[in-house]
DNA sequence: ACTGTGGACCCAGTAGGAAG
DNA sequence: CTTCCTACTGGGTCCACAGT
């Protein structure tokens, strides 16, 4: 409520908020329903949103948009100053202006004829494409209408033009009035699809602290069920990332001795540990031979660790109750590194290291846009540490904020059909190529114009 | 002019501690 | 117990210098 008025002087049905970015991707109005004089709090706040997938266009007639006029975008403003972004005050709040522009833009609900024919169409794309300095701040308001985002492509109402309906790309382009820079890139980036925390979970992976002792290869596997039948039972798979290279995992062994605090084992009430490590080692001669080459390693494991003796983890039993995201089609992907490297498993319960983080789904749509240049160009944006280094934190906030392109079904299907490719022929020396496909319809996905492309592919950062 | 060696430095990757 | 981040490790690269 601005100064010098009090809720009461309002009518908050004479309020329209209208979201949009420089780039009007999305547009959306807000509006208060049924909302009354003096009566804030019964009103209800209602949102109608457009996106360049969308090509329905709700007519403010048909929602009874209490709007009649759009403040005109003045000449001046075709010259985007960046001194004045991003807190540039809006200008169609100035009353002059607003009441200047009240016949530039008249809703069909008083000419519902005349704004048809194309001269109309043309005439209030070329006025409103102008972009808008905008208060960024104002555009973080966040509603449940993601969905909307979402909303199907209906192209039977287009030739209905209500609203002034700027996102038009080659527009944009073609008159060359946005210079392209990667702090716009960024905020067009930030402000697509929904934030991938919005539909998926990202699990953590097991704390072992000690690696070395715990997780074990093929061979060693082996050899200690050879040694002792009985070893299978404590020892699970687990998906590790290779080194320097996305789409696959390592598979590994993870012996898995959960603590005896959240499991009783033989040895679990031992007052003594000489004691209880007898009971361990003819329990599991193989794996207590093993384990007890690490033992002053493991001893000294620290505080935060709940394990009971050395030789167990600080970790749960390994149960679909316990880690429910471990017996799911999951993407893995690093916790920090110099490049995003998502992985996909379907190994049934395997689990992974606190140095990945999953996302439990079999959409590998998801897994293309994670690894693609886009991504990547984001990451680089946005994920480093504050202290400056190189290296690049995929942390559990930072991705859940990351912006996740809307995907039609086939284009989830074209994606996931050319993932596959990659996941079932991981060493085909065609890789390379499929990644570029892979990158361009990610590209597509978030409307990227030439210019900006050019711009992640050159790798030049905000 | 070329090759091999070793030290210095950089950087990616990780273990594990701190904080909550 | 989870999450984040710091400090460490170890591999890679560069470069000066010595030997061939």
């Amino acid at each position: 409520v601005a100064e010098g008025l009090s809720e009461k002087n309002i009518n908050p049905a004479k309020i329209t908020i209208i979201c949009a970015n420089r780039y009007f991707r999305p547009f959306a109005f807000a509006y208060f329903n049924n909302a009354e004089p003096g009566n804030w709090h019964a009103a209800v706040l209602k949102i109608l949103a457009w996106t360049q997938d969308n090509t329905y266009i709700q007519t403010s007639y048909e929602h009874k948009l209490p709007i009649e006029s759009f403040a005109e975008f003045r000449d001046e403003d075709n010259v985007v100053d960046e001194s004045v972004l991003p807190d540039a005050p809006d200008s169609v709040d100035t009353p002059e202006e607003t009441e200047a522009s009240l016949e530039t833009f008249t809703t069909p609900q008083h000419t519902p004829d005349s704004v048809d024919t194309p001269e109309e169409t043309e005439a209030s794309l070329e006025t409103s494409t102008t972009p808008q300095p905008v208060n960024r701040d104002r555009q973080q308001i966040r509603t449940d209408g993601d969905n909307l985002l979402a909303t199907p492509q209906n192209s039977e109402s287009q030739q209905v033009v209500s609203v002034p309906n700027p996102v038009r790309e080659e527009r944009i382009t073609n008159r060359s009035i946005l210079p392209v820079v990667p702090a716009d890139l960024l905020y067009k980036l930030q402000n697509t699809g929904a934030p991938l925390g919005y539909h998926w979970n990202i699990h953590a992976g097991i704390n072992l602290r000690c690696v070395k002792a715990f997780i074990i290869d093929e061979r060693k596997r082996e050899y200690l069920i050879r040694e002792d039948a009985n070893s299978s039972k404590i020892i699970a798979p687990i998906a590790r990332r290779l080194k320097k290279k996305k789409w696959e995992l390592e598979a590994a062994y993870l012996i898995w001795i959960s603590s005896s605090l959240h499991k009783q084992w033989p040895w679990s009430y031992m007052e003594d540990e000489s004691e209880a490590e007898q009971i361990f080692a003819q329990t599991y001669p193989a794996i207590s031979r093993h384990l007890i080459d690490y033992k002053d390693i493991l001893k000294s494991r620290g505080a935060g660790s709940k394990a009971k003796y050395y030789w167990e983890l600080s970790s749960r039993e390994l149960k679909r109750e316990n880690y429910p995201e471990f017996y799911q089609p999951k993407i893995v992907y690093p916790i920090s590194g110099s490049a995003m490297q998502a992985a996909y498993s379907t190994w049934y319960a395997a689990c992974i290291p606190n140095t990945s983080y999953c996302i439990p789904t079999d959409d590998l749509s998801l897994l293309a846009i994670l690894n693609s240049k886009l991504f990547d160009w984001y990451a680089r944006a946005q994920f480093r540490n504050s202290t400056g280094g190189s290296n690049l934190f995929f942390t559990k906030k930072n991705m859940e904020k990351s912006p996740i392109a809307f995907r039609s079904e086939n284009q989830k299907m074209e994606l996931s059909y050319i993932v596959n490719l990659i996941l079932s022929n991981p060493n085909i020396p065609e890789i390379p190529d499929i990644e570029k496909e892979i990158d361009a319809l990610v590209y597509e996905l978030y409307k990227l114009t030439d210019a900006e492309i050019a711009l992640i592919e050159k790798g030049i950062n905000p």
